[in-house]
DNA sequence: TAGATTGTTAATCGATTAACAATC
DNA sequence: TAGATTGTTAATCGATTAACAATC
């Protein structure tokens, strides 16, 4: 077992990929796979791959490759996706209502436990089998239903306050799709996605090969 | 005028937060900006700012700061987003018919002036006002309605071929949901969002966080 | 002028790539 | 054993941060 290194946050969004692929790789009923036919089918190197498992531990057997069951279950554990988390979606809107319906979480360990809204419309109704509560309920929700991760899928102006109530509550994950600053406590993690991001950039690319 | 140096991704991946920030701090009526205020605002360094800008002009006053206007029809010109792209949605299931409601497209120069499904039961439908078209006719309606950008939300096996037609149609940019290495041609630019990452990722800081 | 703030160069930091010894 | 492939160290590359001259 490694001693404990600074683990880069690029080589952590790397693991879910390599564990996805490792999974469609299994199902076509492949044992051992080396680092350089992985990484061609991921579009990653074959030292990056090296590099990035060499972080956590000595999964591959020289000469041989990594045994596909094996690493899987390695990724899996390091990436604390063999237990299951609970996850809350604050906003049922056009994202909040997609995702809520979202069928890959359960496949990777994740139940959409609770679905929250402040409009009374929305209140009551049922989502993918879920009922929508009010987000006043928040606080004895995370309680009840032990609540891990918030995702996010307010309108900005509303986001900091909902992740407030959620921190409150005790939740330490903060998925957010609002695009605006969030801040939260030290012991909370946040991960934002920003979706106009990846757009904008592509209007750059595509208005600079135009000129070009 | 700067000459032509590269411009690193995570500077292009920037701008479209400044601008968002310089249009609310346009509204809240403030006509100069410091590097310093916009970077507290935003949680990026006023360093950082300065030297992303710099490498497409000189947009800011020594002594003095941005005048917010000015640098946002700036940095909107740099984006290309002074002019307006027409996208097209591939895969009208959960997340590509939140795509097809999402307003702030709008708001930032982006149409969505087509959707298409190879489901009998969604063609012809109307979602958003926009009718869902079969996704054999993918070819004619590209040129037709000058489609630039294609999004991807369709599920994983069906992608790349989504992808191929649409390249084959003309489309020059992919903005891509499904979690699956997608290969295009070198004039095709290619935006990738993969959401489970960003949940993964969450919950190996949180198993991390529980155990230490 | 003095104070403020940019634009830019130099220093640092971090991540990727290359090379190769270890070993299955 | 010979060939293959990992794990790891060293070299390179790229991005961020620090420092400061220029100048409003």
């Amino acid at each position: 077992m490694k001693s404990k290194v600074e683990v880069s946050k690029a080589t952590v969004d790397r693991l879910p990929l390599y564990f996805r692929m490792l999974r469609q790789i299994q199902n076509e009923g492949i044992e051992i796979i080396s680092s350089e036919e992985l990484g061609r089918r991921i579009g990653v190197t074959p030292e990056q791959i090296r590099k990035d498992l060499a972080s956590f531990g000595e999964f591959g057997k020289k000469g041989v490759g990594y045994y596909v069951q094996e690493l899987m279950r390695n990724i899996n554990e390091i990436l604390g996706l063999h237990r299951n988390w609970n996850i809350a979606i604050v906003g049922v809107g056009h994202l909040g209502w997609a995702l809520a319906n979202y069928r890959s979480f359960n496949s990777i360990g994740f139940t959409v436990a609770a679905l929250f809204d402040n409009d009374p419309a929305k209140i009551g109704q049922y989502v993918n089998g879920i009922e929508v509560l009010d987000i006043d309920c928040v606080e004895e929700t995370v309680k009840e239903r032990d609540l891990h991760i918030g995702v996010i899928t307010v309108p900005s102006r509303m986001a900091q306050l909902a992740v407030d109530r959620l921190v409150a509550a005790g939740v330490k994950g903060i998925w957010n799709f609002a695009p605006v600053l969030i801040k939260v406590p030290e012991d909370v993690w946040l991960v934002s996605e920003d979706l106009s991001v990846g757009l904008s950039s592509l209007s750059y690319y595509l208005s600079r090969s135009a000129k070009e």
